[in-house]
This record gives C-alpha cells, structure tokens and sequence, in this order.
DNA sequence: TGTACATCAGTGAACGCGCGTTCACTGATGTAC
DNA sequence: TGTACATCAGTGAACGCGCGTTCACTGATGTAC
C-alpha cells in the first residue's frame, strides 16, 4: 500500500481508478445487475479483456465498489457529525443530523445505497469480511450514544429486559461496555430501523406512506433518539 | 372473472396456473433476476413461444408473481390476525403476533418478499396499481391499532407535533378518521420500520447484529407496539 | 347429427442481443549487468 | 551509457452461454347452421 515507484505504477493506479470511476457511474445508473465488464470497457475505449489486467474478475471489481461505498457513507455520517459537534449540539440533534446526512447520501446514490443495504445479488457473494469500512457508519452513531451516556446525559430507558447473548459480540463492541444491554439492543434496532427506514424510501415504498420523505424520516429519527434516552 | 365454461377454458386455467407455481419456484430459488420464461418453458418441457399464449410477456408474469405475493403475506397476516383476535389477545400480543406471522411468511419466501419490499428491478416497472392486494397486510395491523382505539384501549402519546399533510391520503384512510394524526404516523413508521426489520435480517445485515433474529425481532416490535399506545 | 368454418394452443426455427472469460500475440516499459 | 532480458499493459478473436420475442405453421377444439 505504499505510494506507486515509477511511471507503470503510477499509471497502474490512475487506470484502476478510471475503470472503478466508471464502474461506480454505470452501477448509479443502472444498479449491480447493469454492471457488465464490457460495458466498462467500451466506455474506456479499451479492450474488454484488458480490464482483466486490473480485476480478476466481475465480482473482484464489484468488491471495489462495494467498499468504497461504504467508506462513501461512512465519510457523510462522520463529516456530518464533525460539523455537529463543532456546533455543540445536543446528543439527540447530532443523531438527527447525522442520520439526514446518510439519507441524503444515500438519496443521492440509490444504486450503492442497494448494494450495500439491498437485496442481495444471488451472484455476487459479498466478501465476508469488509474490515472497518462497513462498521464506520454505525461507529459514528454508537459515539453519539457513547458521548451522551459520558456526559452523563442519557436517561435509562423502560421496557422488556433483554438477555446479554441478544447482540452479537460485534454490535456490543461498538458500545461502550458499561452501556445497560437494554439500551446497547435498543441502539441496534434503532440503527437497523433507521437503515430499514432510508431502503423502504429509496425504493419506493413510501408513495402511499408519506408525501413528504424528509419531514417523515425526521419525525421517525426524532422518536426513536428520544426513546434511546438522549437529551 | 366467471367460472370456465369449456374444456378449452379449463385447460387454460389449468396451464396457467402450472406456469405460474413454474415460475414463483424458479422466483424462490434464485430471484427475480433469475426468472426466465425459456426455463419456465423448459421445465413445463414445452417450446418457450408457447408461454406466450399466457403471458404477454415476461412483465406480465413478474407482475402475476407480484399480485400472488401480496396476497399471500396478506393472508399470512390476516390468518394470524384472526387467529389472536379468537383468543382474545390484548392489542399488543395481537399486534406482536400478527408481526411474527409476517416475519415468518418473509423468511420462507424471501425472493418473494424481496419482490415486495426489495430493491426494485430496473428492468422491471412494478404496476403502480396493486389494487387492494398490497394494502391487505398494513391493513392488518391498522385494524388491530383501529380495535385498540375503538376499545378505549388507547394511550395518548407523546412527541413531535405533526402536520396533517405529512402522512399520505391513502395511508390515512387505512385508518380511524377520529385517530390522532400523531398516532397515524407513529401507526405509519412503526409499520415501515417493521417491514424494514425483516429486510434486514432478510438480506443479511444482521449477521453482525444479534444472534437471534426472531428474539430481536420480537423485542423491537414488542417496544414498537408499545409506544404506539396499545396495551 | 353432420358439416364448414373459426378459434386458439402449441411447435420449431430464427433474429439479434449481450455477457464473462480465455488465449496467443505485440509492443512498450523497467531492470540487471 | 548501452545492451539483453524480464515484466506487464493492451489487443482482437474466439468460446460458449442464455435470454426475450417474433413468425409462419400444424392440428386439435369449439361453434353456427
């Protein structure tokens, strides 16, 4: 991962970068499916094999995609809540603010947004493991919540008692440990019915729901921080 | 609509309905992306020009599966709603059942549910008509929320004020005209944050987030259903 | 009841399309002496 | 600095695949007289 030498590397990592440049243009136009190689190809005005120097294969470029999104959306959650906290806003506005940046970010890249959080494509096996960059998004609201209960501002919340095994080691690991269960599964399910929420929207769902997305979504977002007991 | 006269009528009955349960197989197995007329035909070991007798083409047919489908969570839904209304469940219970139900019926027929609630086909333009189909299964739970209310067994809640033209006409009209606009887009989101839910444990998001998907599952609709109002 | 005609299910070949991937190759760039 | 060799980007043809849809046709079923 060190900076390219000499011209051939630096021309290597320019041309990878056109070819997922284009890639990720015909993928926002057409989704995963509209993805083709030869397509790709084309448009570079280059040999259809010749992208086989850069990807092994369809799938190996869509992985390249597929985590950049990530890092994509992650970028607009935490730059949102840079600009948050900055602003000193309370626990509960950088929740709402941060969760308006990533449905515009995903409004305004519907077919990532799919590939990351859509139905799977039966073809392509998403890598399993995706590092940090799927975890960034979520990371940034589990600091919200993780800020809010240091300052000493997060009310318990009421309801059902929950089992320590419910969460998966992982989800618990992006809170801090003396986080009540109660209110690290309560971050879970909002964080899913918040992603849940942008899909349902972005595909279409919502024409006999609402006529106003944004205003929705802020209610939705408005509830669900103040029942995760932030101020 | 009526009853087939003749036998040729019958036989067509009969043939389309054998093309049909071909196709919500293939549709299962491998997703809508996978559903091709030729292997339909292939499977019904007929010429695939003869699928065109039935079907204009292969829209018509997605959008047969579609209907199909709507009415099939629909029943789900509806079967279990009558089932917990029967043993006099409380609004909650009937409500958390009724969500089970509907979870359940989504796990066992996930293409299907992805052709519902899923990313949508750029190929395909779902109809913008569903008729009444795609409004059985909300319906469902806007009646348990509607039998709630009728019982008095309603808890005014709190939050956000909300404007009457932020939920659409037709959302609306699933419900009590005399229920609290607050209430009808709590009613709104909860529902869609439901079916949000599923798609998530659906499409493998969830991998990373609990263990146990119908125990967090359970929990999220259980606290759901109680900010709602319901007891 | 029988005949003439209309309707319609189903066939098989064809059209035109685009895809992912492989392979032997050419020619330019980089490296070791 | 110059030469010999290795590395690697890019080419163009080919393989093999499957798809949706059309079309002229055959032969069986239904209908009107």
């Amino acid at each position: 991962m060190s900076a390219p030498r000499n011209a051939r590397q630096r021309a290597r990592a320019e041309m990878t970068r056109e070819i997922t440049d284009v890639a990720r243009r015909q993928l926002a136009s057409g989704g995963a499916a509209a993805l083709s190689l030869r397509a790709v190809a084309r448009e570079l005005d280059m040999a259809s094999s010749a992208v086989y120097r850069y990807f092994r294969s369809r799938e190996e470029l869509l992985t390249a995609l597929l985590l950049d999104a990530f890092h994509a959306i992650g970028d607009a959650a935490e730059t949102a809540d840079a600009e948050a906290k900055q602003a000193c806003l309370s626990a509960t506005r950088r929740w709402v603010t941060v969760a308006h940046a990533v449905r515009e970010w995903s409004l305004q890249h519907r077919h990532e947004f799919a590939l990351l959080y859509g139905t799977p494509d039966p073809d392509y096996a998403a890598p399993q493991t995706t590092g940090t960059a799927a975890a960034r998004m979520p990371l940034t609201f589990a600091g919200i919540l993780a800020a809010a209960q240091a300052a000493g501002e997060l009310n318990p919340v009421a309801g059902p008692a929950v089992d320590e095994t419910l969460l998966h080691p992982d989800a618990r690991a992006l809170l801090p440990q003396d986080l009540p269960v109660e209110t690290a599964v309560r971050f879970a399910a909002a964080w899913s019915q918040m992603v849940g929420l942008i899909s349902f929207e972005l595909f279409g769902h919502f024409h006999n729901v609402t006529l106003d997305g944004s205003q929705f979504f802020d209610h939705a977002v408005r509830t669900v921080a103040a029942e995760l007991g932030m101020r």
